[in-house]
DNA sequence: CTGCACGTTGGAAGCGCTTGCAACTGTGAG
DNA sequence: CTCACAGTTGCAAGCGCTTCCAACGTGCAG
């Protein structure tokens, strides 16, 4: 394999100036610059990523860790991380630490200890505090995505905001009899987020002056089927039935549409259906949701990140707050008739 | 930050002694081995990555190269991979070349040849010829999973023959009008299931000799939303409706059992769908379907990689079957009697 | 008791780059 | 014409490990 010293030879060039003149990095003259790359072209080759960061200190790596890659928020995340990454000719070390706390443990101890990642990007990891000295303690700009993360900078949506106005979009149609599919509470260990939105529904029901109805207030794991199931409890058990559900995501928003169907229920005429998310099956269900753009978010990180590197180490830590749009389909309408509130 | 000079001063040994103790390579007896741990524990001190790297010559790092990571198939087969690469102390550098060819060849050259990786995953890549010749240029381990890849290692399902089998499944029970959604020509340079999955179910068709009615061959993107935009092609449309659908992946099918509800359908009653995955929500609808356990073909081909780098550097290119399981739940059923076969 | 094989250790030469430094070149100002 | 200065270039010292090699005990057979 060649090395960059047959490079160097082969443009009558010196290794540094063939070095600077590959990375871009020092003043080298146009002529050289060419002659460099025209040599290593024909070559085949590149310099190596091992002995660049070794000599250079820098990775060109990021680490990026996640609960799992296969749900949609973090998939879509991900990939916006990805393409920004890419584009920016970084690598993308995924830790996808979806298998307990001792993986998670070694995760954060070997790998991103070992100096291997020039920056991370947590996507709603909900971190111990040792976990987060831990990351801290790396030294190396941290950005959180979708939760929040103490001496960090982070970037998030308005969970409360939104949940607020999903709950209110259904208020302002009509409806009073309005239940909450919450996130699994085994899950508020890994994302504040369940517990956000929650407190954004209680709020606009409370500022409406409407009640909120414990038996209308259900929960699942963030997954269509999970909350399918959930949602069969809540519209085909013996409670009175909702004349709305705001599920906190628009996949629990699908469960709970499938689980209408179930029961022969119209959404939206018997029933309105509103989530949170923006995923791409929104359209199949004519699902009225909130759209966070899940991909948005990840390539905003990587340039957060980016300039970070780029510019002076120590870059202040920001907490952004990522747009998010509402998007009205076909699931959400004022309520029945026969079951309207008087006012 | 510490170095291995450190840790060796305060364990009392030499800088190769406990360089040894730490990566396991070589032999140390175990009394230097302790006290090399404990005082690397001590100073928290973690071996380089790179330095270790450019000294051996080994990565430690395996690039996955997938078309998205997004999609059901591709995400499962990530995290098998990445669950059994973690457990061996193994990174993983994903690359979702998904937009389109100029990235994926920016990655196949620039990334991958830069001599970070030890091995590569690829799955469901169609490669060009120049590409594989790439990536076999750069002598190290690869493996396939979920297409062909000529002169490498694959892993992959025997989709005609399961293909035949779920056809097979919707004639035995009596179905004669059966329609095939499969994969879009767009993805046929990706992937060429769709044509082998294709060819699995006209050959069941022909055995049964049964008529292949071009109407009902249909396609869509893989994806639920595309599928559900042709299915309701295929079911509202002026064409006569087959009695059954074969779906050539689960989330078509799924897309195509929302469509028919839509029409009013019932499924199995009025149309029986089958598909082919082990996707989470296969439950959720009911869906009978030939489980292919991605994950487990993820984590299988890390074995085959890690098998291949311990051992000899060069293990003879093997090309294996993954088992598959078909799971029959309540998406299919006897014709309806209206219009059921005469024989 | 001597010799040999084997397990263990340390010295030191790299792995393939980057970069500080100094030397060199060409430019425009004085 | 000389000098200061900025842009280029090459030399060589690392970056932090791994591993070859030789040296050094051991234990055991001869």
């Amino acid at each position: 394999m060649p090395g960059i010293k047959d490079v160097a030879e082969r443009a009558g060039l010196s290794i540094a100036t063939v070095s600077r003149a590959l990375s871009g990095k020092g003043n080298v003259s146009a002529r050289s610059r060419e002659r460099a790359q025209n040599a290593a072209a024909e070559l085949g080759f590149v310099l190596s990523y091992h002995a660049s960061s070794l000599a250079s200190g820098r990775n060109h790596n990021v680490g990026v860790v996640v609960p799992s890659v296969h749900r949609w928020f973090f998939s879509s995340v991900v990939e916006g991380v990805s393409a920004t990454l890419l584009d920016a000719g970084y690598d993308l070390t995924l830790y996808n630490v979806s298998e307990g706390q001792e993986r998670r443990h070694s995760v954060l101890n070997d790998f991103l200890l070992r100096k291997r990642v020039d920056a991370v990007i947590a996507v709603s990891l909900e971190l111990s505090e040792a976990e987060i000295q831990q990351l801290l303690a790396i030294h190396r700009p941290i950005v959180g995505i979708g939760g929040p993360l103490p001496g960090a900078s982070t970037i998030r949506i308005d969970d409360s905001g939104i949940a607020r106005a999903a709950a209110r979009h259904l208020i302002q149609l009509g409806h009073s009899k309005i239940a909450h599919m919450t996130g699994d509470a085994a899950y508020e260990q890994d994302f504040r987020l369940p517990g956000t939105r929650q407190a954004g529904f209680k709020k606009a029901m409370k500022d409406a002056g409407l009640a909120i109805r414990p038996e209308w207030q259900v929960s699942a794991d963030f997954t269509i089927q999970g909350a399918y199931a959930s949602a069969r409890q809540l519209l085909g058990g013996s409670v009175e039935r909702p004349t709305a559900v705001f599920a906190a995501s628009d996949e629990m928003a699908i469960g709970t549409i499938l689980a209408a169907r179930d029961f022969g229920l119209r959404v939206p005429d018997d029933l309105s259906v509103i989530g949170i998310d923006g995923h791409e099956l929104g359209g199949v269900f004519g699902l009225t949701t909130i759209d966070q753009d899940a991909r948005g978010q990840g390539a905003l990180a990587v340039r957060r990140l980016l300039a970070g590197l780029d510019g002076a180490g120590d870059t202040e830590a920001a907490d952004t707050e990522f747009p998010t749009r509402f998007v009205i389909r076909s699931s959400t309408a004022v309520p029945p008739v026969d079951t309207a509130p008087l006012h």
